[in-house]
DNA sequence: ACATACGGGACGCCCCGTTTAT
DNA sequence: ATAAACGGGGCGTCCCGTATGT
C-alpha cells in the first residue's frame, strides 16, 4: 500500500486524495485507514521511508570513494544522474515544506531532520577531508543539492543539474587549505 | 485586492481559498471575479506580477556594481539578505512548479519563463563577465539561487543562505579564464 | 428542500441518506447543509413540520363537528379515511421512537411531545363530552390510534383500520357517565 | 448465538450490526455465518423464533380462562402487564414493518403472517364468544394491541397500556349480541 | 472454531471554486 | 455588493460478507 504513496511524490499531498491512492493500490479504504489512524500519519510514514531510502543512496554514492572530498563528489555526481532522470520528480522534502509550512508539524519536522542529517553528512565529510570551514560547506553543497532538485520539477528531465557535479567542485575546492581564494574573503 | 495574494506567496495556491481572499480583502467574490474570471487566472496575474517585481529586484541588485562578475556576485549578496529576511518565504515559482506538475499549465509556464530569464540574465552576466562557459555557470548560480530559497522555506529565517554568496563566488572563480581548476575535468 | 423529506417519512430516518435527499431534491448537498447543520437537525425540523400539520389535521377533524364526543369520533372517522388512503405511511412519530430509542434524544422527544399533546386534547374534549375518566379514555384513544398507524405499515392500504371509528365509538361509549357496563370494572 | 439478537429487538435490525452481534455473543463471525448464510435470514430466523413465541404467549394467557369472550379480554390483562414491563419494547414485527417497508422481503412476511395469525384467534375467538361481526373485532382488537406496543416504545414503561384491557372490554362488550349499541351504527 | 484482515460500497460532514438571485 | 445556491470532491467512519491464517 505504501508504495502506492508515489503518487504523494510526483503530485505533492494536497493533490492526491485518499480515494485516489486506494483506487490506484487497489486496496479498501479501510484496509489503509487500518494501517495508518489518518492521511498525516501516512504522510509522515511516507516521509519516514524516504529519508531512509534518501540516506541510503547517499551512502551508496559514498561508498563508491575513499577519499573525504571525492566521496562528496561522487554524491553531485550521483545527482546529476539521479536528477536527470525521467523518472525523477525532484526531492519531496521540498514539498513537504511548502505543503506543510507549520514547522511543528510532523511532516514539516520530518522533511526538516533529513535536511539536518545530510548537512551533517557533508560537514562530517568535509571535516574529513580538511576542508575549512566544514558547516558553510555543507551549507552550500546542501543549498547547491535542494536547488538541483529544484531544477527538476521545473525543467523537467533536461535541467541544469547536469551540471551541478562541477559545481559541488568548485565549492569544495574552494575550501581546500593550500589555496588561497578571492571568495575566501567575500 | 491582488494585494492580498501575498496570501499565495505565504501559504500556497491550493491551501488559500477564494473565500479567504475575499474575506481578507474585504470584498466581494464577484468584484473578485469580474477582474479576473477564474482563480488560475488571478494566479496568473500574480505570478506575472511578482516575476515582474523579481526581475526587478535583480537589476537594483545589479545596478550597485558595474563590473559583470561583481554583478552577479552582488545578487547573491542581496539574495543572503533577503533570504534571511523573517517575511521571506523563498521562491514563490518553486510552490508554482510543485503545484502545478503539468508543465503546459499557465502557472507553470510562467514561472519557467521566470527562470528561464533569469538564467539568461546570469548567462549575459557571465558572457560579459569573460567567464568560460557562461551556460554553465548561469546553471549552477541558478541551482545556487533555488537552493537557497529552499532554505528559507526548510530552516526559517536562519538558514544556509547566509553563505550562498562565497558559493556562488567559488563557482564564478572556477569559471575566470585566467585560471585552471582541478574542476573543469570533473 | 424540507419537502424532500417526504422520504423520511416512506422510508424511514437510517435507509435514507442524505446524498438520497440531494440527489431527490436535485439540490447540492452544501445547500442542505446550509439550512441544517447536521441530519439529526433536518430530522427534528421535519418532525417538528409533521407535528404542526397532524395537529392541524386533528383540528380540522374536530371542527367539522360541535359535540364534544362527537368530535372525538370525527377525529377517528378522519383517521379511518386518512389510514386507508394509499399514499399514507403511518405516523411518522412511531418509526422515530423506534429509531430513537433514547428518550433524550431531541427526535424522540418532539415524537412524544406530539403524542403527549393529542393526548392531552383527547382528555379535554373527552372532559368537555362529560366522560367518566378522561385520561383513560384518552390513553386508550391514543393506543387505538396508534394501533391504526401500525395497521398501515403493516397491512398497507387495505388494513383494520377501515373499524377504527366504531372502536373509538365504543371506548367513548363505554365511558359515558349515565350507563353501567360490566367493562368498568375490568 | 441466537440469544444475541435481543440486540435486534431493543436497536432494531440498521441499528444493530453483525460486528456488535458476534462481539456482544462472544463468537466468530465466521461461525455466525455457517448457520445463517447472510444477515436477512438471520433477521427472518429471529422473527420467526419471535412469532412462534408470541403466539405461545398468547395462548397461555388464553388458556387462564375458559369462555371466549373472557379469553380474549385475559390476552389483553396480560398485555397489560407485559407493556408495562420494564423490559418490554413493544412488538418486534412493528419495528419490522418500518423498517422493510416492502411488503415482499421476507422480514416484512412474517411480521405481516404473525399478525394475521394473531388475527384469526381474535376473530376465533370472538365467533366462538357469540360475538357480532368477529373480523370487526379482530381488527380493532388488533389495532388496540398494537397501540398498546406502540405506547411501550413511545413511552417507556410508564404508558396508557395500563388501561388497554378496560379498552378491549369495551369493544368486546359493545359486539356483544343481546345489547344494542349507539356505537354500532357509526 | 477463533481472530484478524480484506474488498466494496455507502454515509456524514465539510470545503472549494463558481454562478445566480436579490 | 450581499448572500445564498450549486456541483464536485475529499476525509474519515461504518457495515456486510468473505478470505485468511492457526
Amino acid at each position: 500500500l505504501s508504495t502506492a504513496s508515489r503518487l504523494f511524490y510526483e503530485q505533492g499531498f494536497g493533490a492526491v486524495g485518499v480515494d485516489t491512492i486506494v483506487a490506484r493500490a487497489g486496496v479498501a479504504k479501510m484496509t489503509l485507514y487500518r494501517h495508518f489512524p489518518t492521511k498525516d500519519e501516512l504522510i509522515i510514514s511516507y516521509l519516514k521511508r524516504a529519508d531512509e531510502r534518501f540516506l541510503r543512496w547517499v551512502e551508496e554514492a559514498v561508498a563508491s570513494e575513499t577519499d573525504p572530498c571525492e566521496q562528496l563528489l561522487s554524491i553531485f555526481r550521483a545527482l546529476a544522474r539521479q536528477a536527470t532522470s525521467p523518472t525523477c520528480c525532484g526531492c519531496p522534502f521540498q514539498g513537504t515544506a511548502a505543503e506543510f509550512p507549520d514547522p511543528n508539524h510532523g511532516a514539516h519536522r520530518v522533511a526538516l531532520a533529513n535536511k539536518q542529517r545530510l548537512h551533517a553528512r557533508f560537514a562530517g565529510l568535509a571535516w574529513l577531508g580538511g576542508l575549512r570551514a566544514p558547516d558553510v560547506v555543507a551549507d552550500q553543497l546542501l543549498m547547491l543539492m535542494d536547488g538541483a532538485w529544484v531544477a527538476v520539477r521545473m525543467f523537467g528531465p533536461n535541467n541544469p543539474a547536469v551540471n551541478v557535479a562541477s559545481a559541488a567542485a568548485a565549492i569544495v575546492a574552494a575550501h581546500e587549505p593550500k589555496r588561497r581564494m578571492a571568495a575566501d574573503s567575500v
